[in-house]
DNA sequence: GTCTATAGTCAGATAGAC
DNA sequence: GTCTATCTGACTATAGAC
């Protein structure tokens, strides 16, 4: 049997897919039109209603491709740790994002870029979106950074997973155009490894931060 | 002279650059359209083109009204330290935008929240626009930051900095449907002070945070 | 400086042939 | 499943009366 015989079941839906999440990423959602995304994609302009249904139906699929199965990989590390401490709950939660950037082929770096983006995104129905695919991982790192720091109030620790997220969603969406503080080295930008070294210093001791007198006021 | 002779000299104007503020914050920019905008405002369709010329131009007129005072109230402010320590740097630096957020009033409100989001925004002409902005600014205190901390190598410094402009991004920008973790006490959102100093304990823990030798290896 | 009316363009979606 | 052709509506921008 030819190996050509094994064609993938949904190609023109990936493809559609790959485009999305590219142009998306470079001129947002409602800046992207179905002409450019279908003509980018090499794929008929009604193919994305024959798939999706409607535009708004392929930014949802252009979310759950990739970030069910990340949030879902973030839950799996959390409960393979032996011992939970913050940095390594940090690390768990910081490296399925992290790994995306270094994987310039497929579209997973697009993705992460595209991602960081929306966290802000004005649009109410994709924030309750992504809201809602992430309930499930945020709610036991919740748990878990509690467990690790019994002596932080639960005010507190949602401030600074806040605090901790931001982070992370503007180091993801920062691309090489947006450089607000210079001198940079670009080189590092996509290495993982550093970048996870670096945030987790960073977020670790900010998360174990002394409690200021206003601080326990408001608790 | 009754007081209603007192018209303000560009009434129209400002009444569109309200307007423009909240529906760029709730909509972003592609997705608010004229219409929408100048019946928003009162005014006529045509008011927009009139006065600023194009869509692109108003949105450049809607950073400048509010970003160039705030830039040169972060100068002014770093200026004033007597001991420039780097918690007293953080916090002239977030004084000015945190101050924005409990004006509810005027659109300050909006217009922070909108700034937020434009620092992931995916059109290029706009994330330029805003560099040029900070620029000055953000020159100014990477040299307080390096005099401050002489013994940090200077490229891990400049991705601190771009951590704690995430934060800050990132806790401006998000509103009350965005809740990805859940159990934030709505009251004290507004309350600037006290967010400034949650910040600056986050923000200052991090920026010292110890050097790993990955880090100290990379630079 | 403010208005109406409209030009000119492009959007998302669909009907129906193949 | 894929295509062409086209519908309907919305958009920005402008011309020209007042």
């Amino acid at each position: 049997m030819p190996l050509r015989a094994i064609k993938p079941q949904h190609e023109t839906r990936t493809r559609i897919l790959d485009a999305a999440e590219e142009l998306f990423m470079q001129h947002g959602f409602e800046g992207t039109s179905m002409r450019a995304l279908t003509t980018r994609a090499g794929v008929n302009l009604a193919a994305v209603n024959y798939h999706f249904g409607s535009k708004d139906a392929l930014i949802e699929a252009v979310f759950r491709r990739r970030l069910d199965p990340m949030n879902a990989e973030r839950i799996s590390a959390l409960e393979e740790l032996e011992r939970p401490e913050p940095e390594a709950i940090i690390r768990a939660f910081l490296r399925p994002s992290l790994r995306m950037i270094e994987d310039a082929k497929s579209g997973e770096r697009n993705f992460i870029r595209l991602l960081g983006r929306t966290y802000t995104e004005p649009t109410k129905g994709i924030r309750a979106l992504i809201g809602q695919m992430y309930a499930p991982a945020m709610e036991r790192y919740k748990n878990a950074l509690e467990r690790a720091l019994p002596q932080m109030p639960r005010d507190e620790l949602v401030w600074r997973m806040h605090f901790m997220f931001g982070t992370l969603a503007y180091t993801l969406a920062a691309t090489d155009t947006v450089q607000l503080i210079a001198g940079c080295k670009p080189e590092d930008r996509y290495d993982a490894r550093l970048l996870e070294d670096r945030l987790t210093a960073f977020l670790a001791a900010g998360l174990h931060a002394p409690l200021t007198s206003s601080i326990k006021k408001a608790a």
